[in-house]
DNA sequence: GGTTGCTTTGTTGTATACAACGTTGTATTT
DNA sequence: AAATACAACGTTGTATACAACAAAGCAACC
């Protein structure tokens, strides 16, 4: 990728494209190195294992603070949008629903009150969302999405602060399991097709 | 700050010093709003006081993984560099010792092999720096940080991890509280000063 | 045939001029 | 006297031309 490409793709000057880069280069997205070009920075199956691995950790963090500082009300209210008894209004749209389902977790850290916390999560979300994006193409993971939402909040109301860290655990895990087997047979469909040609 | 003022000072054109702001802005060092200027983002103290939540989280995992994946030779030369015992090339310069504790913390942090958590905490590192710095002004603090960083590191030779944890919290809320007292004598002097003129 | 040196080409890095826009101060009007 | 419209100023945003440098291709030489 090169800057010229993209400013003639937008039709703009190269120096917004520039700053562009710069920005998504800062956030890790893509490597710039210096006179040669700008290259994205593609996620390995390592590497997601370990930003799971801190997830684990921030979101338990969040879990705790949320069942200090967050009231009954506010958890009711993000307990609804999750209830699976609510069958209307439910996404099944995979953009719509990815969103949501990052909404969720960021309430739950900013109803903490720790906005230093939520905006790590929410950088390292952003980091695994092409990722966690798979998780959603499978009609049946949508309707434990929200089974798992709906128990955490549950869980969060009645201050069991220990049932509700071994279900967000447990939700964290199965849709990061899933989305490594689906990424390891993406992986060797595209080294099949490479071997073809 | 205006970006004129900063290409004149370094005696550069305005594209350099643009993208340094901008990647300012983007680790949250500074606000830039269109059109009108960028302003300094100074931390405060309830920021400051999430950072350091943030941290402990952060410290108790890395040493989690450090206990599992490093060994004792690794371990033990880390020690050696903070044994209270060893007096001679001892660093008394405060900038030295700050760069020595923060490579201490990522040491721990790389030895358990997750790079995404060792950047994450270098990350933090840099936003509550300014604060952390206050810590080696005292030399009494030098010579307990010594200790502390050498406790550490014996609880995790002999693979006690909830003593390890012990000790780091302890550590870490201890140059927590005397940065905060300090920064609390420090506004209250400005806000003299500020009086006074 | 292999290696070294140069030339060409393509990329990012920088400087500068101008455009867009928000802010502030001022003059005019009510 | 107060409020509003307007103009001048200062800031960042963008476009463009050129410089610096790295990589690749090619030729000459050993």
């Amino acid at each position: 990728i090169t800057e010229t490409e993209l400013a003639d793709m937008f039709e703009v000057s190269r120096t917004p494209v520039r700053a562009a880069l710069q920005r998504l280069e800062a956030e890790h997205y893509l490597s710039i190195i210096p006179k040669q070009g700008c290259f994205i920075r593609e996620i390995d199956i390592e590497t997601l294992a370990q930003y799971y691995q801190v997830r684990h950790n921030l979101e338990s963090l969040s879990l705790e603070l949320a069942a200090m500082y967050m009231s009954n009300q506010e958890l009711k209210s993000i307990a609804d949008e999750w209830d699976p008894a609510r069958q209307e209004g439910r996404s099944e749209n995979v953009d719509e629903m990815e969103a949501r389902d990052e909404a969720f977790h960021i309430a739950l850290a900013e109803g903490g009150g720790n906005m230093v916390l939520a905006n790590y999560l929410n950088d390292l979300n952003r980091h695994i969302r092409v990722i966690r994006r798979l998780d959603f193409t499978v009609n049946q993971r949508i309707d434990r999405t929200y089974d798992e939402h709906f128990e955490i909040c549950q869980q969060l109301i009645k201050r069991d602060l220990p049932a509700a860290k071994a279900a967000m655990r447990s939700h964290i895990s199965r849709s990061e399991n899933f989305a490594k087997t689906l990424t390891l047979t993406q992986l060797a469909k595209q080294r099949r097709q490479r071997k073809a040609v």
